[in-house]
RNA sequence: GUGAAAGUAGCUCAGUUGGAUAGAGCAUCGGAUUGUGGUUCCGAGGGUCGCGGGUUCGAAUCCCGUCUUUCACCCCA
């Protein structure tokens, strides 16, 4: 019985596997040039964790299961709880700021569609124990010094930043309720991304007086910070958030990557635990749903039952972001290729050497590859080419003098050498 | 969970109004080439037409169900 692939999951095949690779590589490697240490944790953690943060609705949208014990466990829909679980457990011993990052697999159990998998990669960047806006830019920097290194240029991408903060002072100084902010949120964070009437409808339905219902949506269509007072005079809280979104944009420019950015208060993210800034990564071509977000979350070490310690940082997955550079060919995978392809002339006589040959070259730390097949020399040059070998070693006739034929197969150039003498002149091999 | 479209070889796709052993290109494997690769030429393997049922003398083709994929919604951490 042919028995298929679990939906919403990929398997990755040697070329996917080379793109994933160097989609992660990538991550990393920018993670640690901004100074982030990895971490990781299980894949499985108590299905409680997740609910504390994000209630019962979520527990529809992962995948959970008991162990024999009859615990409740899910797999991991996300990092950062584990992350809070992890520094709180350390909190006291641990050095702030915490500046980590993780490329953790994370499972999701939704209907899959375009650039939404169950089962993905997605890039962590946090930093904990900051309060300023510093810690933000730095954050934000981080995610778009690797998307500028892959060759997004701010005519492809665009970070949207806003403030919840600066939000929810807003709508109280409109009238709006404490208590009602929260679920206005995932109403508000509607505003690009369903159609325009509906999201009015939506809008109208939270907020009965129509005349605020209007003034919300004005000011979330603003495009400077300073129209803000054309909307509403702003209080001290007011001022107090715009203060803070403008001293993140001056950091960003600092670092050199604010055009990158741009000022949006439609962004609002639907989750609840996001305290003060947030942000959004998108294609400029509007196709695709963002590529990465993220935010200040100040709280949510306190709601894992930890200290009240400040913290903020962004998640990018791995599925939106490769239709993104795979649209543009900005898809670069390490090439794949042997250092050294030994082909026996008559194979039935030299495979020992060659296999000799090959097992000594490894140990000196070079890829070397063979063929089992006992196939004619121009066959085997071919299995070769079709490896991208760099070279080929040819052991024929010469070896009765201990000798063997050394040929580029770039230059298609070669040249006769003693065994002993290719091993003398070998050096050991380039670290990437 | 809701709605829509699609499913023919490993991949991209042809396949007439329902008609005979279902085709092509690419890929794979083998040969042309007994000491020289990337090109070329020749040949081969590979399909329960997603699966199950129905209509029909006859189904890849029409109908129903189901699974999968894609797209949109819900949700988006």
């Amino acid at each position: 019985m042919k028995i298929p692939p679990v939906k919403g999951t990929r398997d990755f095949y040697p070329p996917d596997m080379a793109i994933r690779n160097w989609i992660i590589d990538g991550w990393k490697k920018v993670s640690l040039r901004n100074g982030f240490e990895e971490y990781d944790g299980p894949i499985f953690e108590y299905l409680q964790m997740y609910q504390i943060k994000s209630g019962d609705e979520i527990i529809e949208q992962l995948f959970s299961f008991k162990d024999r014990g009859d615990r409740d466990l899910a797999l991991r829909p996300e990092i950062t709880p584990t992350l809070a679980r992890m520094v709180n457990q350390k909190i006291s011993s641990l050095p702030l700021p915490i500046k980590w990052f993780s490329v953790p697999r994370l499972f999701r159990a939704e209907r899959p569609q375009k650039g939404r998998l169950r089962e993905f990669f997605q890039w962590n960047v946090d930093i904990i124990g900051v309060e300023g806006a510093l810690a933000d830019a730095e954050v934000i920097f981080c995610a778009l010094d690797y998307l500028r290194e892959v060759g997004l240029t701010p005519r492809d991408i665009v970070v949207k930043i806003s403030s919840r903060k600066l939000l929810a002072s807003i709508l109280e100084k409109m009238g709006i309720a404490d208590k009602r902010l929260e679920s206005l949120y995932p109403v508000l964070d509607k505003k690009d991304k369903a159609p325009e009437g509906e999201f009015k409808q939506m809008l109208n339905k939270k907020v009965a007086d129509a005349k605020i219902a209007d003034k919300i949506q004005e000011f979330m269509e603003i495009k400077v910070i300073s129209d803000i007072k054309k909307i509403i005079e702003p209080d001290d809280k007011i001022n107090e958030a715009i203060d803070k979104i403008a001293v993140l944009f001056d950091w960003l420019k600092r670092m050199g990557v604010v055009e990158y950015c741009q000022f949006d208060p439609g962004i609002v993210r639907g989750l609840a635990y996001y305290t003060d800034i947030v942000y959004e990564i998108y294609d400029k071509r509007g196709e695709l749903r963002a590529i990465g977000g993220g935010g200040r979350y100040d709280d949510l070490l306190k709601q894992f039952g930890g200290p009240e310690v400040p913290a903020t940082g962004f998640g990018m997955g791995d599925c939106v972001l490769g239709l993104m550079l795979e649209e543009r060919g900005l898809l670069k995978p390490k090439p794949t290729g042997t250092d050294y392809f030994i082909a026996c002339v008559e194979p039935e006589q030299t495979l020992q050497d060659a296999v000799k040959i090959v097992a000594e070259l490894r140990t000196k730390g070079y890829s070397a590859d063979f063929s089992y097949k006992s196939a004619s020399l121009s066959r085997q040059l071919k299995q070769a080419s079709a490896q991208n070998a760099k070279k080929c070693i040819i052991l024929g006739d010469e070896l009765k003098n201990n000798e063997l034929v050394v040929k580029d197969m770039t230059t298609s150039k070669q040249k006769r050498i003693k065994i002993d003498a290719f091993f003398a002149e070998l050096n050991p091999p380039k670290a990437d």
